[in-house]
RNA sequence: GGAUGGGUUCCCGAGCGGCCAAAGGGAGCAGACUGUAAAUCUGCCGUCACAGACUUCGAUGGUUCGAAUCCAUCCCCAUCCA
Protein backbone atom coordinates (compact mmCIF):
# COMPACT_ATOMS: atom_id res chain seq x y z
CA UNK A 1 0.00 0.00 0.00
CA UNK A 2 0.83 3.72 -0.87
CA UNK A 3 1.99 5.94 1.90
CA UNK A 4 -0.92 7.54 1.31
CA UNK A 5 -4.56 5.95 0.27
CA UNK A 6 -8.03 7.01 0.31
CA UNK A 7 -10.14 4.21 0.37
CA UNK A 8 -13.85 4.61 -0.28
CA UNK A 9 -15.43 1.47 1.49
CA UNK A 10 -19.10 1.91 1.04
CA UNK A 11 -21.72 4.26 0.15
CA UNK A 12 -24.70 4.73 2.40
CA UNK A 13 -27.82 3.60 0.54
CA UNK A 14 -30.33 6.17 2.17
CA UNK A 15 -28.35 9.01 2.11
CA UNK A 16 -25.29 8.28 -0.44
CA UNK A 17 -22.84 9.31 2.65
CA UNK A 18 -19.17 7.65 2.34
CA UNK A 19 -17.20 5.45 4.17
CA UNK A 20 -13.93 4.96 3.89
CA UNK A 21 -10.82 4.69 5.26
CA UNK A 22 -7.67 7.24 4.82
CA UNK A 23 -4.03 5.14 5.02
CA UNK A 24 -1.12 7.86 6.43
CA UNK A 25 2.34 7.36 7.30
CA UNK A 26 1.29 7.52 11.16
CA UNK A 27 -1.84 5.09 11.20
CA UNK A 28 -5.33 5.18 9.14
CA UNK A 29 -8.40 7.75 10.10
CA UNK A 30 -11.86 6.24 9.74
CA UNK A 31 -14.06 8.44 7.46
CA UNK A 32 -16.16 10.33 8.03
CA UNK A 33 -14.24 11.90 10.82
CA UNK A 34 -13.74 15.06 12.77
CA UNK A 35 -10.21 16.52 13.36
CA UNK A 36 -9.48 17.96 16.78
CA UNK A 37 -7.45 21.69 15.89
CA UNK A 38 -4.16 21.54 17.76
CA UNK A 39 -3.18 25.31 16.37
CA UNK A 40 -0.21 25.48 18.31
CA UNK A 41 1.32 22.18 18.49
CA UNK A 42 -1.23 21.37 21.18
CA UNK A 43 -5.22 20.72 21.05
CA UNK A 44 -5.69 23.32 24.23
CA UNK A 45 -6.06 21.98 27.60
CA UNK A 46 -5.32 18.45 26.08
CA UNK A 47 -2.37 15.64 26.39
CA UNK A 48 -1.90 13.44 23.92
CA UNK A 49 -2.91 10.78 26.12
CA UNK A 50 -6.11 12.47 26.54
CA UNK A 51 -6.45 12.33 22.69
CA UNK A 52 -6.13 9.04 22.42
CA UNK A 53 -8.67 8.74 25.29
CA UNK A 54 -11.25 10.60 23.41
CA UNK A 55 -10.87 8.31 20.10
CA UNK A 56 -8.97 11.51 18.02
CA UNK A 57 -6.96 9.45 14.99
CA UNK A 58 -5.97 12.82 13.33
CA UNK A 59 -5.28 16.21 14.67
CA UNK A 60 -4.69 19.49 12.83
CA UNK A 61 -1.95 22.28 13.44
CA UNK A 62 -1.57 25.52 11.90
CA UNK A 63 2.03 26.59 9.61
CA UNK A 64 0.92 30.55 9.94
CA UNK A 65 1.22 30.02 13.92
CA UNK A 66 3.80 27.51 14.25
CA UNK A 67 5.83 29.61 11.57
CA UNK A 68 5.63 32.72 13.69
CA UNK A 69 6.32 30.69 17.31
CA UNK A 70 8.47 28.86 17.67
CA UNK A 71 9.55 28.77 14.23
CA UNK A 72 9.30 26.01 11.68
CA UNK A 73 13.09 25.12 11.64
CA UNK A 74 13.02 24.61 15.47
CA UNK A 75 10.05 22.19 15.18
CA UNK A 76 12.20 20.33 12.31
CA UNK A 77 14.66 20.14 15.00
CA UNK A 78 12.96 18.55 17.74
CA UNK A 79 12.11 15.82 14.86
CA UNK A 80 8.96 16.88 13.08
CA UNK A 81 5.75 17.46 14.91
CA UNK A 82 4.87 14.26 15.90
CA UNK A 83 8.34 14.09 17.68
CA UNK A 84 8.15 17.86 19.01
CA UNK A 85 4.31 17.37 20.55
CA UNK A 86 4.53 13.72 21.48
CA UNK A 87 1.71 12.44 19.14
CA UNK A 88 2.20 9.75 17.06
CA UNK A 89 -0.92 10.16 15.46
CA UNK A 90 -1.76 11.81 11.70
CA UNK A 91 -1.91 15.55 11.51
CA UNK A 92 -2.50 17.71 9.22
CA UNK A 93 -1.55 20.95 9.53
CA UNK A 94 -3.53 24.23 7.73
CA UNK A 95 -1.71 26.75 5.29
CA UNK A 96 -2.23 29.68 7.02
CA UNK A 97 -4.96 30.34 4.20
CA UNK A 98 -7.42 30.97 7.14
CA UNK A 99 -5.33 33.83 8.79
CA UNK A 100 -5.19 35.83 5.74
CA UNK A 101 -9.25 35.82 6.49
CA UNK A 102 -8.85 35.83 9.64
CA UNK A 103 -6.08 38.46 10.50
CA UNK A 104 -7.29 40.55 7.55
CA UNK A 105 -6.84 43.42 8.99
CA UNK A 106 -3.09 42.83 9.52
CA UNK A 107 -1.82 41.17 6.18
CA UNK A 108 -1.89 42.73 1.96
CA UNK A 109 -2.75 39.83 -0.81
CA UNK A 110 -0.62 40.47 -3.72
CA UNK A 111 -0.58 37.78 -6.69
CA UNK A 112 2.85 36.68 -5.39
CA UNK A 113 1.88 35.87 -1.87
CA UNK A 114 0.63 37.36 1.10
CA UNK A 115 2.37 40.04 3.71
CA UNK A 116 1.29 39.61 7.28
CA UNK A 117 2.32 41.87 9.88
CA UNK A 118 3.02 39.11 13.15
CA UNK A 119 0.26 39.16 15.49
CA UNK A 120 2.60 38.78 17.97
CA UNK A 121 5.70 41.19 17.49
CA UNK A 122 4.30 43.01 14.64
CA UNK A 123 7.18 42.00 12.53
CA UNK A 124 6.55 41.82 8.92
CA UNK A 125 6.95 38.25 6.86
CA UNK A 126 6.41 36.72 3.33
CA UNK A 127 4.10 34.08 2.63
CA UNK A 128 4.02 32.37 -1.15
CA UNK A 129 2.93 28.84 -1.66
CA UNK A 130 6.29 28.16 -2.06
CA UNK A 131 7.27 29.03 1.41
CA UNK A 132 4.49 27.48 2.88
CA UNK A 133 5.53 24.34 1.34
CA UNK A 134 8.72 24.70 2.93
CA UNK A 135 7.50 25.21 6.35
CA UNK A 136 4.99 22.88 6.00
CA UNK A 137 7.30 20.18 4.95
CA UNK A 138 9.88 21.05 7.62
CA UNK A 139 6.62 20.61 10.12
CA UNK A 140 6.22 17.24 8.73
CA UNK A 141 2.69 16.66 9.14
CA UNK A 142 0.97 13.89 7.36
CA UNK A 143 -1.41 15.94 5.17
CA UNK A 144 -0.83 19.80 4.25
CA UNK A 145 -2.92 22.18 2.50
CA UNK A 146 -2.13 23.93 -0.09
CA UNK A 147 -2.05 27.98 0.75
CA UNK A 148 -5.19 29.41 -0.19
CA UNK A 149 -6.66 32.78 -0.22
CA UNK A 150 -10.12 32.70 2.44
CA UNK A 151 -12.36 35.28 1.03
CA UNK A 152 -14.75 36.85 3.60
CA UNK A 153 -18.63 36.64 3.46
CA UNK A 154 -19.93 39.07 2.30
CA UNK A 155 -18.28 39.35 -0.86
CA UNK A 156 -18.99 40.11 -4.41
CA UNK A 157 -18.71 37.24 -7.64
CA UNK A 158 -15.81 39.74 -9.16
CA UNK A 159 -13.86 39.14 -6.10
CA UNK A 160 -14.75 35.80 -5.23
CA UNK A 161 -13.61 34.88 -8.80
CA UNK A 162 -10.28 36.66 -8.15
CA UNK A 163 -9.86 34.93 -5.15
CA UNK A 164 -10.79 31.37 -6.47
CA UNK A 165 -8.17 31.95 -9.25
CA UNK A 166 -5.70 33.42 -7.32
CA UNK A 167 -6.30 30.20 -5.28
CA UNK A 168 -5.95 27.73 -8.06
CA UNK A 169 -2.52 29.49 -9.49
CA UNK A 170 -1.60 29.00 -5.98
CA UNK A 171 -2.29 25.50 -5.72
CA UNK A 172 -0.59 24.64 -8.71
CA UNK A 173 2.70 26.93 -7.25
CA UNK A 174 2.18 24.73 -4.01
CA UNK A 175 1.99 21.55 -5.90
CA UNK A 176 5.33 21.71 -8.05
CA UNK A 177 7.02 23.07 -5.13
CA UNK A 178 5.91 20.06 -3.02
CA UNK A 179 8.44 17.38 -2.76
CA UNK A 180 7.79 15.40 0.05
CA UNK A 181 6.72 11.99 -0.64
CA UNK A 182 5.58 10.84 2.91
CA UNK A 183 2.99 13.62 3.04
CA UNK A 184 0.14 14.44 1.01
CA UNK A 185 -0.72 17.84 -0.19
CA UNK A 186 -4.61 18.46 0.00
CA UNK A 187 -5.66 20.88 -2.90
CA UNK A 188 -8.32 23.41 -1.82
CA UNK A 189 -11.56 24.38 -3.28
CA UNK A 190 -13.20 28.14 -3.06
CA UNK A 191 -15.57 30.51 -4.84
CA UNK A 192 -17.65 32.22 -2.01
CA UNK A 193 -21.40 31.59 -2.07
CA UNK A 194 -21.81 31.00 -6.11
CA UNK A 195 -22.62 27.35 -7.17
CA UNK A 196 -20.40 27.75 -10.75
CA UNK A 197 -17.78 29.24 -9.36
CA UNK A 198 -17.69 26.37 -6.74
CA UNK A 199 -17.82 24.27 -9.76
CA UNK A 200 -15.28 25.28 -11.86
CA UNK A 201 -12.91 24.84 -8.56
CA UNK A 202 -13.78 21.35 -8.45
CA UNK A 203 -12.79 20.89 -11.88
CA UNK A 204 -9.71 22.65 -11.75
CA UNK A 205 -8.62 20.81 -8.77
CA UNK A 206 -9.76 17.63 -9.57
CA UNK A 207 -7.38 18.11 -13.09
CA UNK A 208 -4.45 18.97 -11.05
CA UNK A 209 -5.38 15.46 -9.39
CA UNK A 210 -4.52 16.01 -5.42
CA UNK A 211 -4.43 13.04 -2.89
CA UNK A 212 -7.49 15.03 -1.22
CA UNK A 213 -9.61 17.92 -1.39
CA UNK A 214 -10.25 21.05 1.04
CA UNK A 215 -13.75 22.22 0.66
CA UNK A 216 -12.71 26.30 2.11
CA UNK A 217 -14.32 29.87 2.74
CA UNK A 218 -17.18 28.00 4.02
CA UNK A 219 -18.74 28.48 7.43
CA UNK A 220 -17.14 32.58 7.27
CA UNK A 221 -20.72 34.29 8.43
CA UNK A 222 -23.29 33.01 5.71
CA UNK A 223 -26.29 31.67 6.30
CA UNK A 224 -26.11 27.81 6.94
CA UNK A 225 -28.28 27.08 3.96
CA UNK A 226 -25.90 28.65 1.23
CA UNK A 227 -23.19 26.55 2.88
CA UNK A 228 -25.65 23.15 2.08
CA UNK A 229 -26.51 24.39 -0.96
CA UNK A 230 -22.75 24.57 -1.66
CA UNK A 231 -21.44 21.28 -0.88
CA UNK A 232 -24.62 19.78 -2.75
CA UNK A 233 -23.95 21.64 -5.76
CA UNK A 234 -20.39 21.05 -5.70
CA UNK A 235 -19.70 17.13 -4.87
CA UNK A 236 -21.10 15.57 -7.68
CA UNK A 237 -17.70 17.52 -9.52
CA UNK A 238 -15.54 15.95 -6.82
CA UNK A 239 -13.50 13.29 -7.49
CA UNK A 240 -15.25 10.10 -6.42
CA UNK A 241 -12.11 8.08 -4.78
CA UNK A 242 -10.24 11.00 -2.73
CA UNK A 243 -11.34 12.30 0.51
CA UNK A 244 -12.88 15.71 0.82
CA UNK A 245 -12.56 18.21 3.71
CA UNK A 246 -14.89 20.41 4.84
CA UNK A 247 -12.58 23.35 6.24
CA UNK A 248 -13.13 24.56 9.91
CA UNK A 249 -16.98 22.79 10.15
CA UNK A 250 -18.01 20.49 12.69
CA UNK A 251 -20.63 22.21 14.92
CA UNK A 252 -22.96 18.76 15.57
CA UNK A 253 -25.74 19.86 12.98
CA UNK A 254 -22.92 20.48 10.45
CA UNK A 255 -20.95 17.48 10.93
CA UNK A 256 -24.28 14.84 10.01
CA UNK A 257 -25.61 17.36 7.49
CA UNK A 258 -22.39 17.66 5.81
CA UNK A 259 -21.77 14.01 5.67
CA UNK A 260 -24.88 13.51 4.25
CA UNK A 261 -23.99 15.64 1.75
CA UNK A 262 -20.75 13.29 1.44
CA UNK A 263 -18.22 15.35 3.37
CA UNK A 264 -15.36 12.49 4.46
CA UNK A 265 -13.42 15.13 7.14
CA UNK A 266 -14.05 18.02 8.99
CA UNK A 267 -11.99 20.28 11.45
CA UNK A 268 -13.69 22.98 14.23
CA UNK A 269 -12.72 24.77 16.84
CA UNK A 270 -16.06 25.26 18.58
CA UNK A 271 -15.42 21.88 20.54
CA UNK A 272 -12.31 22.96 22.66
CA UNK A 273 -13.17 26.92 22.56
CA UNK A 274 -16.60 26.42 23.72
CA UNK A 275 -15.52 23.84 26.22
CA UNK A 276 -13.18 26.59 27.77
CA UNK A 277 -15.90 29.26 27.36
CA UNK A 278 -17.90 26.82 29.80
CA UNK A 279 -20.09 25.60 27.01
CA UNK A 280 -20.94 21.47 26.78
CA UNK A 281 -22.36 19.85 23.63
CA UNK A 282 -24.93 16.50 23.98
CA UNK A 283 -27.19 15.55 22.37
CA UNK A 284 -29.77 17.50 23.53
CA UNK A 285 -28.48 20.39 22.81
CA UNK A 286 -25.98 22.46 23.87
CA UNK A 287 -25.93 22.99 27.55
CA UNK A 288 -23.86 26.37 28.90
CA UNK A 289 -22.93 24.90 32.58
CA UNK A 290 -21.77 28.12 33.45
CA UNK A 291 -25.50 29.10 34.43
CA UNK A 292 -27.24 28.87 37.72
CA UNK A 293 -29.53 26.10 36.60
CA UNK A 294 -26.72 23.80 37.04
CA UNK A 295 -25.78 24.88 40.44
CA UNK A 296 -27.10 21.68 42.17
CA UNK A 297 -26.89 19.59 39.43
CA UNK A 298 -25.19 16.72 40.81
CA UNK A 299 -25.66 14.25 37.49
CA UNK A 300 -23.21 14.25 34.58
CA UNK A 301 -23.31 16.60 31.67
CA UNK A 302 -24.59 13.75 29.93
CA UNK A 303 -25.84 10.56 31.17
CA UNK A 304 -25.26 7.75 28.82
CA UNK A 305 -21.39 9.62 27.36
CA UNK A 306 -18.53 7.30 28.51
CA UNK A 307 -15.96 10.11 28.42
CA UNK A 308 -14.00 10.69 31.69
CA UNK A 309 -16.10 13.87 32.64
CA UNK A 310 -18.90 12.39 32.49
CA UNK A 311 -17.56 9.25 34.14
CA UNK A 312 -16.57 10.41 37.11
CA UNK A 313 -18.08 14.53 37.79
CA UNK A 314 -21.45 16.49 37.77
CA UNK A 315 -22.77 19.33 36.46
CA UNK A 316 -22.86 21.11 38.93
CA UNK A 317 -18.92 20.59 40.16
CA UNK A 318 -18.31 21.63 36.82
CA UNK A 319 -20.12 24.65 36.84
CA UNK A 320 -18.20 25.54 40.27
CA UNK A 321 -14.36 25.21 38.19
CA UNK A 322 -15.72 27.25 35.37
CA UNK A 323 -17.09 30.01 37.89
CA UNK A 324 -13.56 29.58 39.89
CA UNK A 325 -11.77 29.86 36.50
CA UNK A 326 -10.27 26.34 37.83
CA UNK A 327 -8.09 25.19 34.59
CA UNK A 328 -9.45 21.43 34.95
CA UNK A 329 -12.97 22.86 33.86
CA UNK A 330 -11.65 24.01 30.79
CA UNK A 331 -10.32 20.58 30.92
CA UNK A 332 -13.27 18.39 31.80
CA UNK A 333 -15.45 19.96 29.33
CA UNK A 334 -12.92 19.67 26.93
CA UNK A 335 -12.56 16.02 26.97
CA UNK A 336 -16.18 16.10 26.74
CA UNK A 337 -16.96 18.20 23.67
CA UNK A 338 -14.48 16.08 22.14
CA UNK A 339 -15.74 12.68 23.19
CA UNK A 340 -19.09 13.98 22.34
CA UNK A 341 -18.29 14.61 18.71
CA UNK A 342 -15.80 11.54 18.06
CA UNK A 343 -18.71 9.11 19.19
CA UNK A 344 -21.36 11.31 17.15
CA UNK A 345 -18.86 10.28 13.95
CA UNK A 346 -18.62 6.94 15.27
CA UNK A 347 -22.44 6.69 15.22
CA UNK A 348 -22.78 8.64 11.59
CA UNK A 349 -20.08 5.96 10.54
CA UNK A 350 -22.18 2.83 11.58
CA UNK A 351 -25.20 4.19 10.42
CA UNK A 352 -23.79 4.42 7.03
CA UNK A 353 -22.68 0.88 7.03
CA UNK A 354 -26.16 -0.36 8.15
CA UNK A 355 -27.66 2.27 5.21
CA UNK A 356 -29.50 4.49 7.63
CA UNK A 357 -27.85 7.31 8.00
CA UNK A 358 -30.87 9.56 7.34
CA UNK A 359 -32.78 7.45 10.10
CA UNK A 360 -29.57 8.23 12.23
CA UNK A 361 -30.48 11.65 11.73
CA UNK A 362 -34.27 12.22 12.31
CA UNK A 363 -33.35 10.46 15.59
CA UNK A 364 -31.03 12.51 16.39
CA UNK A 365 -33.27 15.60 15.58
CA UNK A 366 -35.58 14.06 17.52
CA UNK A 367 -33.98 14.85 20.61
CA UNK A 368 -34.61 18.00 20.09
CA UNK A 369 -31.78 21.13 18.72
CA UNK A 370 -28.52 19.55 18.51
CA UNK A 371 -26.86 23.05 18.24
C1' G B 1 -10.53 62.31 76.55
C1' G B 2 -7.71 64.79 72.23
C1' A B 3 -5.92 64.87 66.90
C1' U B 4 -6.38 63.36 62.01
C1' G B 5 -8.52 60.64 58.01
C1' G B 6 -12.91 58.14 56.67
C1' G B 7 -18.27 56.34 56.09
C1' U B 8 -20.94 56.13 48.20
C1' U B 9 -25.60 51.56 44.96
C1' C B 10 -23.92 43.26 46.70
C1' C B 11 -18.13 44.15 47.52
C1' C B 12 -13.83 47.40 46.41
C1' G B 13 -13.66 52.24 44.86
C1' A B 14 -14.04 57.30 41.90
C1' G B 15 -16.93 61.61 42.45
C1' C B 16 -16.54 66.58 46.17
C1' G B 17 -22.68 72.36 44.36
C1' G B 18 -26.12 71.37 38.64
C1' C B 19 -23.94 67.57 32.67
C1' C B 20 -25.14 61.87 39.03
C1' A B 21 -29.05 56.48 39.46
C1' A B 22 -23.66 58.21 40.47
C1' A B 23 -16.72 56.55 36.68
C1' G B 24 -13.88 52.04 36.99
C1' G B 25 -13.07 47.15 38.84
C1' G B 26 -15.06 42.69 41.09
C1' A B 27 -19.10 39.58 42.03
C1' G B 28 -23.87 38.15 40.00
C1' C B 29 -27.14 37.10 35.67
C1' A B 30 -27.62 36.11 30.50
C1' G B 31 -25.84 35.75 25.39
C1' A B 32 -22.20 34.79 21.47
C1' C B 33 -18.45 31.40 19.85
C1' U B 34 -17.56 26.76 13.11
C1' G B 35 -9.54 25.68 8.69
C1' U B 36 -8.24 29.41 17.19
C1' A B 37 -4.70 36.95 17.82
C1' A B 38 -10.45 33.59 22.27
C1' A B 39 -9.45 30.04 29.75
C1' U B 40 -12.24 35.33 24.96
C1' C B 41 -15.92 38.82 23.75
C1' U B 42 -20.87 41.22 24.38
C1' G B 43 -25.17 42.78 27.10
C1' C B 44 -27.76 43.56 31.82
C1' C B 45 -26.64 44.81 36.71
C1' G B 46 -31.53 50.72 42.58
C1' U B 47 -37.13 50.22 41.99
C1' C B 48 -41.40 50.66 38.95
C1' A B 49 -47.17 51.24 36.00
C1' C B 50 -39.62 51.67 32.50
C1' A B 51 -38.66 57.34 25.63
C1' G B 52 -41.09 58.75 32.14
C1' A B 53 -41.42 58.56 37.35
C1' C B 54 -39.80 57.33 42.13
C1' U B 55 -36.17 56.08 46.17
C1' U B 56 -30.59 56.09 47.10
C1' C B 57 -24.41 58.21 48.54
C1' G B 58 -23.89 56.71 57.79
C1' A B 59 -28.32 59.57 60.51
C1' U B 60 -30.95 63.97 61.39
C1' G B 61 -31.52 69.04 60.61
C1' G B 62 -29.98 73.30 57.77
C1' U B 63 -27.83 76.64 53.55
C1' U B 64 -29.16 76.90 48.22
C1' C B 65 -33.31 77.75 42.56
C1' G B 66 -30.48 73.01 43.04
C1' A B 67 -26.57 68.82 47.69
C1' A B 68 -23.39 62.36 47.37
C1' U B 69 -20.81 67.07 47.14
C1' C B 70 -21.36 73.09 51.70
C1' C B 71 -22.73 73.85 57.27
C1' A B 72 -24.32 71.86 62.27
C1' U B 73 -25.19 67.97 65.55
C1' C B 74 -25.12 62.92 66.31
C1' C B 75 -23.63 57.63 65.27
C1' C B 76 -19.95 54.40 63.57
C1' C B 77 -14.75 52.98 61.57
C1' A B 78 -9.25 53.54 61.15
C1' U B 79 -4.65 55.49 62.75
C1' C B 80 -1.97 58.42 66.17
C1' C B 81 -1.54 61.07 71.03
C1' A B 82 -2.86 60.83 76.32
Amino acid sequence: MALFEYELIKECKQSGARLGRLHTPHGFIDTPCYMPVGTQATVKAMTPQDLYGVGASIILANTYHLYMRPGHRLVEEAGGLHSFMAFDRPILTDSGGFQVFSLAGINKIQEDGVQFCSHIDGSKHFFTPESVMEIEQALGADIAMCFDECAPYPCDYEYAVAAMNRTHRWAKRCKSAHTRSDQALFGIVQGGVFKDLRIESAKTLADMDFPGYGIGGLSVGEPKEFMYDMLEALMPHMPQYKPRYLMGVGSPDCLIEGVIRGVDMFDCVLQTRAARNGLALTREGRKMLRNAQFERDFTPIEEDCDCYACRNFTRGYIRHLIKAKEILGAHLITVHNLRFSLRLMEDIRKAILEDRLLDFRRELYGKGRLW
